[in-house]
DNA sequence: CACAACATTGTAACTATATTACATTTTGGA
DNA sequence: TCCAAAATGTAATATAGTTACAATGTTGTG
């Protein structure tokens, strides 16, 4: 089978995740791209997923603790790129419109630019959603 | 009545809208912050709108000739707040998430920190989301 | 005018995305 | 053990967007 934990474990598998959080950061991580809920939902039949909302729940939780993110323009979610998921610095994401995949871009003069602009408005910014549409280096090439 | 055109006139009221396309930018217009095509609808069953699809073939044709904006981390919509509708260089949107207004920002270095950021990984934007979510001035300091 | 070509509109059904409400089970500590 | 909190299960519903097809209106041309 397929499942990923058992037995005496009651399912628990990288870091403090609970059993349904393990399967869909599971099948994020698989993933070559991007996955909607409703995707991931289907992935996850075999391992007991029955409704939308045991997804929602594991993403909600995923997306706190940054080891997903939420592509806004997309309606869809993928696991964060860095290797250990300490720092999760991401500020944008760069979204190919052909191959589907998702690279991520910290840069930290942009995010000064961002602060800056705000600033100047006496907006405070709680959170930026940057997503670059076009295409990536590959396929802009074919 | 409210109707915006009628008689002879067919309805295109600013600058070569059909009918539909000036009621939703109307729509758009009145309101002090983003609508969701649903709110949209609503708002026009009397001028005789039932369907979605009345709604979305209007805002797809406003927002391709930038008069109305969307907001893809709202899944909303609103009027271009530049005057005439001449010059929407808008590349961000800082959004209030207690009044819910919306001001458009444009910025010649953000555009050019994002271009450089994307040349540097071989990627083509075709187009940038950049949606900021906090507080405005007048609502942080109260 | 008549007619063809095209754009716009109307309507229904459907797909996709996300949340609310409530019941049950699991887990961890006093 | 027993309780409280967290996690899970399930159904129903709300919200967002699309597909398919029919009808109507508009415009240019012979």
């Amino acid at each position: 089978m397929t499942r990923e934990t058992h037995s005496h474990d009651h399912g628990r598998a990288p870091a403090g995740l609970t059993k349904n959080q393990s399967l869909v950061f599971g099948a994020l991580s698989r993933a070559e791209g991007p996955l909607s809920a409703y995707t991931i939902l289907d992935q996850l039949r075999d391992d007991g997923f029955r409704a939308p909302l045991q997804v929602y729940r594991a993403l909600d939780k995923l997306v706190e603790t940054g080891m997903v993110h939420r592509l806004e323009s997309l309606n869809a979610f993928v696991a964060c790129s860095h290797p250990g998921c300490d720092s999760h610095e991401t500020i944008a994401f760069a979204i190919c419109e052909t191959c589907g995949k998702v690279a991520e871009i910290s840069d930290e003069p942009l995010e000064e630019r961002i602060r800056e602009l705000a600033g100047k408005d006496g907006f405070s910014v709680k959170r930026a959603v940057v997503e670059l549409r076009g295409l990536c280096a590959a396929c802009s090439q074919a």
